[in-house]
DNA sequence: CGGACTTTGAAAGACGCCTATCAGGAATTG
DNA sequence: CAATTCCTGATAGGCGTCTTTCAAAGTCCG
């Protein structure tokens, strides 16, 4: 059985392939009745328009534009990293892809650098503070015409077309499973640090982490959230601090970076084997903890799959093709010293 | 700047474009001064051909066979659905998708149906059963052209292109530290069953399992492996038998499928709550019975990412298209209660 | 019924590459 | 030097769709 074609359609439903194709794309006013006899020949013969002739022949560029936070985060530098090897790929594909830097903790800033980006662009992916200023900019953008993918942290209530990224509620509450079978049979208390509490990927696994490890494991106790900026050394500051006031933690898990900070403190406080450490985001940090034995476990979310699945999803809405939810799934991967790559 | 076209290839190279197309794909004998001379026009240009544009021209279909297990392996089944739909999906791009089911376990049947495979394929993707009779069909297979990936179970050192699948060593190892932590500070007894022996997926498993177990955990020590034919009934037994002989077995690790009939032994036995028990692949009975408490973790492997990535693969070999190492690894997914999607 | 407007058909030229053919010029051979 | 063989150019047609244009036919209204 052969492909049909659009000649095959205007063929069995009696009209010109302009006509066809004046349905397919709604180019111009079509009397209904006709509309309908196109519609059925289009389902008796399974018709479905060849997307690589399509693409060819629109001879269209596709251009998405990236915004990521700025600074030394080892994550936001990966997927950084991801952006431009897929831009770099996927340029003989016609799609061109712009990366722009910005304070995504000011939601100040954050807004400006949405609203700038104008109509250039088919889609954009943000990493977005959940802010109403942020909200606004966002739906701005999508009512303009531009599709909108939060990534890695979502900003839910707003008209983004997709979030890209791993559920942190069930990722907080896995390392908090975790912690407790790996801490069983043990009395202690157990630490928290977060990055910011205004980025929502943070209270998301705080929330779960809390939420098992209150139910679940009576024998531990939560100790109050610190923040530590995802910075290296202010992170280390307050590990230091916790491990000092609390000789009987015997836990700790890193909501967000600077994961190398709490290394060197439960190191320098000759702890590191007798606690627990649970920790975001495979880095070369991280890797090298892992291997080492601080760090038990890492909680990663795979930037090169969110970036491929960020440009997927975006070019889908931009082909109107459906997009397939369990392709875009982000996982939740979790690392041990026996699993990493 | 615009994509270079062949046109401006034969253009800067001051050939026509006949010639530059015969030196991009061998079409007939040119001259090594005028290679020497499109091929630096290429480099300077930065030239790649366009891919849509060349399949469309080709119009070409690729023709590719999924060899899998037949039976009633859940996990077999699941790729199975995973192959059917991907052949639906992709029919509109010109890839037809057969799939056959074959006794993977008798070497002799599984070769004799790759030798039928014969040339009406593009390329191959099995999973397959170790033996030297089948590494001679595989290669026969590769030397007539057709491309071959072994699928979930390797067979090396045999002439495959590669292999789509995760580190079963690694897996093992996993299962390995995840069950030492989880049973720390306990002393006892840790079962292993597995499908058949013959399966290198299983002997990988079982390898990596047993070198973390024996070396990192000495509290634990380990049962002979015993086999379950990855049949629930049979597995059952097996459970039951191990269970009734060993009142202090405090894990078991199943490296094969038939995890219902260890969980319904361990229920049976009333011990569910106090056995550690570790198994493969996400399926109905495996989440349930996750979800209910009686299994404690399971390791998985995506099988709708390994179908795309066989065929990626597949494709790229095809299209003589270099493939992206990284894109195509295979992870080790696993599932608390917690994550489970 | 004539003019205005709506709906359709026919066709041509992209898009970038593949495939094939034919002829002429260059290099090689005897 | 003629007869081959080898290289190369030019060109045409096709892949399936999009886009646009022009003209023809159909419909509506007053």
């Amino acid at each position: 059985m052969v492909r049909a074609t659009i000649e095959h359609v205007a063929v069995k439903a009696g009209v010109s392939v302009a006509t066809v194709d004046r349905v397919l794309n709604g180019r111009a006013a079509v009397r209904p009745l006709t509309v309908e006899r196109v519609e059925q020949a289009i389902r008796q013969l399974n018709y479905q328009p060849d997307r690589l002739a399509a693409r060819l022949a629109r001879a269209r560029e596709y251009r998405f534009c990236f915004v990521l936070p700025e600074g030394t985060n080892a994550f936001m530098i990966a997927l950084a990293d991801a952006v431009r090897e897929e831009a770099r790929r996927l340029t003989q594909e016609k799609i061109i892809i712009d990366l722009r830097h910005t304070d995504v903790f000011s939601a100040e800033t954050l807004s400006t650098t949405l609203d700038e980006i104008g109509t250039v662009y088919d889609g954009a992916a943000v990493v977005a503070l959940d802010h109403p200023r942020v909200r606004e900019a966002i739906n701005g953008l999508s009512d303009r015409g531009v599709a909108v993918v939060t990534l890695v942290s979502d900003v839910p209530n707003s008209r983004r077309l997709h979030y890209v990224g791993i559920d942190n509620a069930s990722a907080g509450r896995t390392a908090a499973s975790l912690m407790g079978r790996y801490l069983s049979g043990r009395q202690g208390k157990v630490g928290l640090i977060a990055g910011s509490l205004s980025l929502r990927d943070h209270v998301e696994r705080q929330f779960g982490f809390e939420q098992v490890m209150l139910h679940e494991y009576p024998n531990l106790s939560l100790l109050p959230v610190r923040e530590g900026r995802d910075d290296g050394a202010i992170v280390e500051r307050v590990a230091a601090q916790l491990l000092s006031d609390h000789s009987d933690m015997i836990g700790i898990y890193n909501v967000g970076a600077g994961s190398r900070g709490i290394a060197t403190a439960l190191e320098a406080a000759g702890r590191h084997r007798e606690v627990v450490f649970i920790t975001h985001e495979l880095t070369d940090d991280t890797r090298q903890a892992l291997v080492g034995g601080t760090i038990d476990i890492i909680i990663n979310q795979d930037a090169g799959h969110e970036v491929r699945s960020a440009i997927r999803v975006l070019m889908s809405k931009a082909d109107k093709a459906p997009i397939v939810d369990s392709m875009e799934r982000i996982r939740i991967d979790i690392y041990l010293r026996d699993n990493i790559p």
